[in-house]
DNA sequence: GGATTCATGTAAGAGGTTACATGATTAT
DNA sequence: ATAATCATGTAACCTCTTACATGAATCC
C-alpha cells in the first residue's frame, strides 16, 4: 500500500463530513488549521487530482450561473476508510509529531469522532517504545557530541509525553463531555 | 545576497580546516555528524559544483594512480566569509534550531572556534523574543484548539532554554577549558 | 475605478531522495 | 570468489513553493 504523506490525510478528512470543491476546502482549512498546517493552492488542486485518480475521491463538475463552474470532491469508501484508519493511529517519527497529532485533533474535535483517549494513550505507548532505544544508545555513547543528541532527542521526547498527559489528555475529554 | 542552506554551509564548514575532495568530506561529516544532519552522496557532489559555480568553493583535479582521480575543493576567501557569518549567528526559527544549532556547535568544537558562549547567549535571546510575540498572540487567542498549538510553540521554546542554559553552554564553557 | 472574492489551473524551481552506471583495488 | 572501499556522477522522481494566467462578479 502507498504510503501518504499528514496533506494527503488533511485533505481526505475535509471531505468526510460534505463533499467540497477545492477553493472550498482552502477556506474551510485554512482558518481552522492554517497555524499547525498549510499547503499552497496550486499545490491542493494538484493532490486532490492524484486522489481522485488514485480511487480515494471522486469528482463532479457543478456548473453555476454567474460564477466559473468548479469541481466537487467527495471521499470514496476506499478514501474514507484510509482517512480513519490514519485518523486513529499515532505518528511513528517525533519528527511528525506537531503536524501529525495536531492534524488529527483537530478532526477529533471537528467530528466529533471516537476514541480520542485511546490515540493519546497509543502514542504516548509509541513515544515510550522510541525512548527506550535512545536509552540505551546514549548509555553506549562515549562521544559528548553525539551524547548532546540523543540528549536532544530525550528532552523532545520528555516534552511531548508532558504535554500528551497534561494538554492533549484534557482537551480530548473536554470534547466528550461537551456532547 | 543568496540565502542558503544549513547543507551547504555545513559542507563549506568541512572544508575550513584542509581541501578535501567530495568523498573524503562525506567520510568527515558521516561519523562525526551523521546523527543530526545527512546528505546523500548524489546531492553533495552537486552541491560543492554549484558552491564552486558561485564562487564559494575552487577545486583542482588531482591525479592517482591506482585510484580514480579526484576533485579536491577548497574555501575561497567569500566561502570562509560566509561560514564564518553563518556560524556565529544564531537560528532565526525554531523549527531549524536542531540541525543548525547542533551543526554549529560542531564545528565551534571541531575547529576549536572562539565565541561559543557568544553565540548560546544569543539564541537565547532570539528565543526570547520569539517567545514574546507567541504570549501576545496566546492572551488574545479565543479559539481552544489554536491556543493548543501555540501552548506547544511556546512549550518547545522553553525546552530549549533550558538546554541551552544547562547542556550547551557547559558544552562550549568546557571546550574552552579543554584547550 | 480598483481591490477583493470566486475558481482553477500550469510552469518553473528549490531542495532533496533513490536507483543506476562505471570501474579499479583491497580486504575477507 | 565476493564484498567492501574508493571515487564521481546522471536520471528520475518526490513534495512542495512561488510566479503566472485567466476571467467574471462583487465590494468599497
Amino acid at each position: 500500500m502507498k504510503t501518504r504523506t499528514c496533506t494527503e490525510f488533511v485533505l481526505l478528512g475535509a471531505l468526510l463530513q460534505s463533499p467540497k470543491h477545492g477553493y472550498e476546502i482552502m477556506q474551510f482549512l485554512e482558518p481552522a488549521l492554517g497555524s499547525t498546517w498549510q499547503v499552497s493552492t496550486s499545490q491542493l488542486y494538484v493532490l486532490v487530482k492524484r486522489l481522485e485518480r488514485e480511487g480515494l475521491l471522486e469528482s463532479a463538475v457543478e456548473s453555476q450561473d454567474n460564477r466559473p463552474s468548479r469541481r466537487v470532491f467527495s471521499l470514496t469508501p476506499a478514501g474514507s476508510k484510509a482517512f480513519l484508519k490514519w485518523v486513529h493511529s499515532p505518528a511513528e517519527h517525533v519528527r511528525d509529531l506537531r503536524a501529525e497529532f495536531l492534524a488529527k485533533l483537530f478532526f477529533f474535535r471537528h467530528l466529533a469522532l471516537k476514541g480520542g483517549t485511546e490515540l493519546v494513550d497509543a502514542q504516548i505507548r509509541t513515544l515510550k517504545e522510541i525512548r527506550q532505544g535512545i536509552f540505551k544508545k546514549k548509555d553506549k555513547e562515549p562521544d559528548p557530541f553525539k551524547g548532546l543528541v540523543l540528549g536532544i532527542k530525550a528532552m523532545t521526547i520528555h516534552m511531548w509525553l508532558q504535554w500528551l498527559r497534561q494538554e492533549a489528555k484534557p482537551f480530548v475529554r473536554r470534547m466528550h463531555t461537551d456532547e
